[in-house]
DNA sequence: TATTTTTTATGAATTTATTCCTATTTCAGG
DNA sequence: CCTGAAATAGGAATAAATTCATAAAAAATA
């Protein structure tokens, strides 16, 4: 379920995060630039008008998102955890390094082998919004595709997808825009986790 | 991005998982019984028509879905690649049982040992209300007020703490009001899981 | 098997969103 | 301060989706 109000503020921020103006998203997605005019979301009687469900696939096409990228521009409630916060991260220009104060992402551990990661950073926005929590599991069964949360051995974190990987390396895709894909020493790991889930 | 294709199977699946007819997925979201026929899925001379966007929402609301869900039926997700829906249940006044359709509970298992189950009756609010998922595991090592998730022989489902157990049975106490604690003899569980989180 | 209910189908009417057109506002560059 | 490009606004026309009305097929029930 989703609102009027958070769809349509999902395509502002969608256009936002692509650094167009809302009409400037509307022209990429071959649409009229005022279709998403403020003046288009309500009708002359105050009844809320809603974007077509084309206008938003074109607009997603546009900008080379996925339905999984406008859900995290949608807000949802927070998730509650049962487990305890253990470990700490913080972001920062040359990479992600674990600290005990200010921590921009938050990792708890439940008491079997899945545990929490909180993202206290828009490091992986669009697909991971800040706020998001991720459940993951540390079994290695993986598949293309699966995301993944990395830790190396310089504590540095990556949030990418699963590519491929042989006896000593792992291959990992990018999942959000600018960063380039890796491949990463297995010996170079010290945490590897297949996301399972992924809150709001 | 998602295809014209994509939307509309992926309502066929929303229906089909929450144990309702295409009709009948358009009838509880107090939409028009045809809105999501075959027949309005494309024009005469064959040009494609979307459901709208208002239609998808109030699908999901009926359905106590939620985007992030509808992508599950869409792309390969986290939630969609890792589990797959195996068991329904009923809760009715004489108990929980088993069933194929409509189901007010839905349970889901990933490829590790966790899984998730969502409940979709309000038994057992306030501790977990309607719409919950809880994410549960078969982990053994129980501690005195781990919450249970307890399936028994006759398909009878409970959601208790754990007090405590001995070689035969297993003692719980009731989280909600009105119900009694309970006994059972560990012979008659066919399945007893820890629940190690909870969504809103 | 007969009967009722549900589902699916289709055309026409209605409602809704987009497009078209024009005007105003905002903002960067000359 | 002026100018041009982009963004925003709002009404009318057009295109598109839902609803309504009805009917036929399929499924459930007696």
């Amino acid at each position: 379920m989703f609102s009027h109000n958070e769809i349509w503020s999902a395509i502002d921020k969608l256009a936002q995060a692509n650094g167009y103006s809302t009409s400037g998203l509307a022209k990429k997605a071959g649409l009229d630039p005022t279709t998403f005019n403020k003046s288009k979301r309500v009708t002359a009687d105050g009844k809320p008008r809603w974007p077509s469900t084309e206008s938003i696939s074109k607009s997603l096409a546009a900008t080379q998102a996925t339905l999984m990228d406008l859900v995290g521009f949608i807000e949802d409630t927070p998730i509650q955890s049962t487990a305890q916060a253990i470990e700490h991260f913080e972001v920062s220009q040359n990479g992600i390094k674990k600290l005990n104060q200010k921590p921009l992402a938050s990792l708890v551990v439940t008491q079997d082998d899945s545990y929490a990661v909180t993202l206290t950073s828009a490091q992986w926005a669009p697909t991971y919004k800040k706020g998001t929590t991720l459940l993951v599991s540390p079994k290695t069964d993986l598949q293309t595709d699966d995301k993944l949360f990395v830790e190396t051995a310089n504590n540095d974190i990556f949030i990418m997808s699963f590519d491929s990987q042989d006896d000593d390396t792992l291959s990992l895709n990018a999942i959000i825009l600018n960063e380039p894909d890796r491949r990463i020493q297995k010996t170079d790991i010290i945490r590897c986790a297949k996301i399972l889930w992924a809150s709001q």
